[in-house]
DNA sequence: CGGTTTATTTTGATGACTCAAAATTTATAA
DNA sequence: TTATAAATTTTGAGTCATCAAAATAAACCG
């Protein structure tokens, strides 16, 4: 039977929670799952425990949980299809890079097959979407590129904008006025750790200073 | 607070349902409504119950249920989307004809108002779909043509098919078979009551008979 | 008209998903 | 190492949408 949006969304609150995980642990805490998916802890607990039984997901009571092989490629796919989306929206219907993220999860879910292969098809077999994430094929597997944010790159280094970890919409638009999308020339003058903050020197020799948490969200790679 | 899938279903319908209704009758029968949705009738019964309470249907016990004014443009709205949808993926994406239906089944009750303004743009403001059903427009209003059936439309005459109001794969694929398309000239050559059948000619004087039920499904126009 | 068939409604129940608040376990820190 | 704090689970309840089957109303017919 096919998995519900709602179970949909919670493998991929899953997947993405596992990614962020400190190094070594390897268990989502129930906390952080309830909260990416702004539902009550007791929730996660009941709904987690189901995802269990169907085996979609190993959980540990009072440590956390984390998905299954099975769980994994569902969750993968679900992703495959939210950035394929995001990036037709862009390229093809032509809506901002700030307001497909909304649309996107709600297509995820109902997008066939058919139609995501079109949508690859269409454009070109992409690897990232407009925020730079990486775009899962159509088995799940997914291209991992270990990239450093603005707070552990090297200093007065050209750098290119690649990725853009942050879905929310102002925060988005405040990336592109100060041209800092996916595929920007960077480099980092500076960081202060007592004003918490980077400044940043852009295309045409722009500054521009912003907050180490801002920082953090924008990821660079060798040009 | 916006309706949910189901409640759209159930508008759309109810509108669908009593748009056939014969003449005079302006109620549609809780049973063809539970058919239309392949759902039990109690539930049917229990549901349009819970619609009157939200003032989006009237429910006469017994009787049948029809659509308020907020029922009717809410569901036209749904309307609208599934049919822009069905030819954004016919003249977009690429589809066949035969396989939007399922499709925009499922995207009507996702695509947001600023991705259908776009959808429609890109289109160039169409005014009917793929089969030829009339697309309503932003307010919810609709455009309403009497058309024959190739059961009531004059014989001898050249024609026009116009619209095909059934969307099985199967037959659709069949109607595309025999250039009985949407568009494509015809000329109803006899009918006969017996054999419960009527004899086409079309494209290329091309002859096909088919059945009176299949024959009720084509609209014509004059030319 | 009265009996039978058909359509509709009512009843009782279930599954999926959710919450608030109480109970419990684990972590922290004095 | 015990008290306190924080995280998690459990409990009890509610909503939405559904079904099967019993009860009822309406329609049909000889
Ligand atoms: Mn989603
Ligand atoms: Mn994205
Ligand atoms: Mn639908
Ligand atoms: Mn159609």
């Amino acid at each position: 039977m096919l998995p519900s949006s709602t179970v949909e969304n919670y493998l991929k609150a899953i997947y993405l929670g596992e990614s962020v995980l400190p190094e070594g642990q390897r268990l989502l805490p129930m906390g952080q799952l309830a909260s990416a998916l702004s539902i009550a802890p007791g929730t996660a607990t009941t709904m987690v425990k189901a995802l269990a039984e169907s085996g979609l997901v190993e959980y540990e009571p009072y440590n956390g949980v984390r998905l299954t092989a099975s769980g994994e490629k569902l969750a993968a796919l679900v992703l495959r299809r939210h950035r394929l989306v995001e990036l037709f929206l862009v390229q093809v219907m032509g809506l901002r890079w700030d307001e497909v993220h909304d649309e996107a999860e709600q297509l995820e879910h109902v997008v066939s097959d058919r139609l995501i292969e079109r949508m690859d098809e269409m454009l070109g077999y992409p690897e990232v979407d407009p925020h730079g994430d990486p775009i899962p094929g159509p088995e799940g597997t997914i291209k991992h590129r270990e990239l450093a944010t603005l707070l552990t790159c090297p200093l007065h280094t050209p750098l290119v904008v690649t990725r853009v970890t942050d879905q929310d919409a102002a925060f988005l638009r405040f990336i592109e006025s100060h041209h800092l999308k996916p595929g920007e020339p960077i480099e980092v003058e500076a960081r202060d750790e007592v004003s918490d903050s980077v400044r940043i020197k852009g295309r045409d020799d722009q500054r521009i200073t912003i907050g180490a948490r801002a920082a953090s969200k924008l990821l660079v790679d060798q040009p």
